[in-house]
DNA sequence: TTTACTGTACCGTCTGGACGGTAATGTCAA
DNA sequence: TTGACATTACCGTCCAGACGGTACAGTAAA
């Protein structure tokens, strides 16, 4: 779809995603969008045609930073194992974001519920993934559960857990599901 | 503030949550939320002054309709066992709703996120009491958070989950809280 | 008389989006 | 080489409609 990136159109999204984040997701529009981005609407309305192109633009960025984000993390060792250590490093790094990264996911629901399919999907495969190179079926999917909760949790602004409740997630999420009991890495 | 109900709040209350739910939590207008209702504007605007005050009411109801289920689950036996017990089971059961009850969570989220801060204020104490009446923090911190992921997966529509994976993860809810899950003790 | 509404009319603001420019750059035939 | 046209990447304006909210006159029951 996008051989080479265009300056404006990484900047729009950027931008968008900005805009959910500090002023709400509520703030959402065109106008604010454009001009956060330094961009008149007719140029933002240039690189997405509607708003709802806009969102799906969105939708579709996270999802592609996201595996990106992940297969540089797992580099080539593409075990099950890998994959799950590389997914929960990732996650918790997000979490310890000041900000949820994708508040926009609120804009998008209000919007069109649909908009959030491919993301559901990709996040499908990737639980898929997970499992199937997982020792322990159960104890995969808490994890991931539990990693959906701190999310959920941090893109609703409840700020739950203490640092010692979190340091307890933390150790058990990052502990080895079956084999070698892991000793501290990095 | 409300010493008995008088119908009407409490059906635009109603019709305002089944409209997010069917809708999308973007159709939840006043005179979208009027209609459904079966009430004028003016009348809805008579038992709520302003769409801000609409929310709250959804928030707060949400709220202590939460807690009288609970209560209710609990009867006088609370120990914090019979609380996590209660909790596990009525979250278990809002899942296996076809629909998800709260989905004009993203509406209060587009309209203002300070909405949110009494439900989370909520959410906090109640994971307090849990973890209170736990015997291991780590095992409830771990299930709170699991069904906090499912019923976010829930609300943003991600069916992920297969009937035996939701049996796995309610056989190791419904445990007793005892054992620690398979996990290498540090 | 008060409470609890209904119904209609209206207002100002915001929003998505259509539209008509326009400037820069490239393509290509004569 | 040059003129004609195409494409890209925008800008600025305008508009219809939706929205939240106000105002107010009326009504029917307690």
């Amino acid at each position: 779809m996008s051989g080479n990136r265009p300056s404006s159109r990484s900047r729009i999204l950027a931008a968008a995603a900005a805009l959910a984040r500090d002023a709400g997701p509520g703030k959402l529009s065109l106008d604010a969008v454009a001009g956060r981005a330094g961009v008149s609407k007719g140029g933002l309305l240039y690189h997405f045609p509607s708003k709802a192109a806009l969102m799906t633009g969105l939708v579709e960025d996270y999802i592609a930073e996201f595996e990106a984000n992940l297969d540089e993390a797992v580099t080539r060792d593409d075990s099950g194992e890998a994959l799950m250590k590389a997914y929960v490093a990732m996650s918790l790094k997000s979490l310890d974001e000041k900000q949820p990264p994708a508040s926009w996911i609120f804009s998008a629901m209000a919007e069109d519920p649909d908009f959030l399919d491919p993301f559901n999907d990709f996040r499908r495969k990737l639980l898929q993934r997970l499992l199937a190179g997982s020792a322990d079926r159960t104890r995969t999917l808490l994890a991931y559960l539990a990693i959906e909760g701190m999310h959920s949790l941090k893109l609703f602004g409840a700020d739950l857990l203490s640092g010692d409740d979190r340091d307890a997630i933390d150790a058990y999420l990052l502990s080895g599901s079956t084999e070698t009991p892991a000793s501290p890495e990095e």
